[in-house]
DNA sequence: TCCAAAATGGAGTGTATACTCAAAAAGTCG
DNA sequence: CGACTTTTTGAGTATACACTCCATTTTGGA
């Protein structure tokens, strides 16, 4: 029952091609055909191993955003300037999968699977920006929750304005507005 | 030559069609093919009279949007609270809006018209924010803008949580960040 | 009433897409 | 090796899409 080797090392080919032509040229580019010529696989190949495209692309979206994690074992002892930072290099770094990202996430507003685990998502993070920020002071909790939900909104916001104009400077205004959210 | 008046009709017919589609189902809802039958039209009078089906949506999203910014001459005595209070009234009375306005910005590649356009409108939005924060407390300039930017992020970024999650209480939240930025 | 321009119907085209399937090949292990 | 399982192949399917073509009908001004 144990995986060959040879399928993990076409799983990895196959995420890195569909990374790629992310990067370069958004969801349009990462169709099923340039996905399987780039990885040197051909379609069957690729449906042994994933149940649809869709499930690729989400894959590569998670492993994005779990690369700049200042915290992946969760083990509850990252500040809040750790999280805010970590959504700036996702943010900067990896500009074309975020980019990704708020597309899948905007426009899966129909279906409701992918909209679910974009907000289960969504709602993880607001409770670690919760507890950092109740770590490094002592509010009401239902109030550090508010704060929390407003700034990750801010930083989605200010990102999806980045979207719109590459020369807006993200990272000093995600700054910016962590700083106004402690005062 | 000039146009016959059944000729102008259907392209309210098509025009009204496409906006009822977007709003329903988003981009993905409004094929030509649904177009067409809603309008009660064939594809060869609906290019006719649009040069593509691309032509058709950009007109819809240029009155959405016109709608959504009635007052674009500034006459410079709205309060902050106005304009927030505006924003909520945008999202939530117009919710299906809200939500292709938020498809068509992110979908669109960077330097899109459709992209600038929509750019446009966020910076003259900032303006008018900075603009009411000025009137109401003298910061400098430069803070004053920033947190416009992170105020309008933030309006952004919760409407984005909302489409995700309809039970998501965005006014409250709005109220929250706007009271956070004034401290 | 005439008639050229405008509008329409609707079948048809080309293309691109995600995805399937059964047979063949290759890997794993006693 | 030999039995068993996983992986790969690659042609093939189904479908959806924007868009075209052009004969026919309708319009509205002179």
């Amino acid at each position: 029952m144990a995986r060959y080797q040879v399928g993990i090392r076409t799983e990895r080919k196959i995420l890195e091609a569909t990374r790629e032509l992310l990067s370069e040229g958004g969801l349009d580019a990462a169709t099923l055909k340039a996905i399987c010529d780039r990885a040197g696989v051909q379609a069957g190949s690729f449906y042994n191993i994933f149940p649809s495209k869709e499930q690729a692309v989400m894959q590569v979206a998670r492993e994005a955003i779990q690369a700049v994690d200042p915290d992946p074992e969760d083990s509850g002892t990252e500040t809040l300037d750790d999280l805010v930072d970590a959504y700036i290099r996702f943010v900067t770094d990896q500009s074309d999968l975020a980019r990704i990202y708020l597309q899948i996430a905007v426009s899966s507003s129909n279906d409701d699977s992918v909209a679910r685990r974009f907000l289960r998502h969504h709602v993880r993070r607001v409770e670690r920006f919760a507890d950092a920020m109740a770590r490094e002071s002592e509010a009401s909790p239902a109030d550090t929750t508010a704060k929390a939900e407003v700034l990750l909104g801010a930083l989605d916001g200010l990102a999806f304005r980045w979207v719109l104009d590459r020369s807006f400077d993200f990272a000093k205004h995600a700054r910016f507005a962590v700083a106004q959210c402690r005062r």
